[in-house]
DNA sequence: CTATTTTTAATCGTGTACGATTTAATCTTA
DNA sequence: TAAGATTAAATCGTACACGATTAAAAATAG
């Protein structure tokens, strides 16, 4: 394991699974984040949606989806809280109805800087070294794309 | 950014964000064992209780939270699930009944071989090379451990 | 041009996940 | 040893996350 050669016998060991060392360090990043986002009221999925229309303002729900990886079911109500909150805006489409496109409120383009400024600083108290950082998002892509691509039997 | 000498102008992009490199990972991978694991009607959280307790097994409800960073909110009506499907039996001590303890059945000790080789097949579907591997699991752990480490303000 | 199919969101049910509070048992200390 | 502090689980409220279903609009095929 994971090309299987023989000892499979402890490979079943929680600390020698990467799936566990992913998923921990999305349970600490979550923590991390959700530090520095507290005090604009949002969670760490919300920023996400943020992110994602600050590069890109506009976007129908499906779009938004596809760029998080987000079905309807969590994206929705997500949505609809950050409505409620004051950073979004919804406008369904007059060409097609079926479409709804979100927008940001002046609230998310104003606090950006905010934002990004204090989630920054919470990312450098780790100090993480660039070459780490960059040697992390090539192995991270390669493996998701390996996750991504196999075959379901 | 992240050791941050300059250009933050456009670091706040999502695909340049390690974090949602590894919330995307752990989603991909959560999807792969949730296929895999499903003939068994697991879920992949459950999956990684199993694997906490062939370890050890016995443990309290506060150990195995500990070992898989979870809360006793996540923990509990998770347990009371497993119980429910025969994978596990609880037993408060009487040497300190605060104290309740997380033993396997029967179910989950004769199933180990079937699920581990289930699961062991679906990441081999993947082909991961052992030294990408080995090296996301060197890089992963130092980064958990900084994003642990950090001075909470 | 209508019947069928496809597409887009919304809704529903189940299962994590977490901080905060509650409850009960044990430990500490005056 | 009784009051207060600490500890272990359970409970509660909120927020993802996902597959499946539903509903409405649009595209398409005959």
């Amino acid at each position: 394991m994971p090309g299987s050669g023989d000892d499979v016998k402890d490979f079943f060991t929680l600390d020698k699974q990467l799936c566990f060392a992913v998923y921990e360090t999305a349970g600490e990043f979550t923590k991390l984040y959700t530090s520095a986002l507290q005090p604009f009221g949002l969670t760490y999925p919300q920023y996400l949606v943020l992110l994602a229309l600050w590069e890109k303002d506009g976007m129908t729900a499906k779009e938004l989806g596809e760029r998080l990886n987000l079905g309807t079911g969590t994206l929705t109500p997500m949505i609809s809280r950050m409505i409620s909150n004051g950073w979004l805006r919804k406008e369904r489409s007059k060409a097609d109805e079926r479409k709804v496109y979100i927008f940001l409120e002046e609230k998310a383009r104003k606090e950006k800087e905010v934002i990004t400024l204090n989630v920054g600083e919470a990312i450098q108290t780790c100090s993480i070294e660039l070459e780490e950082y960059e040697e992390l998002m090539k192995l991270l892509g390669n493996l998701r794309m390996k996750l991504r691509s196999r075959v379901p039997r």
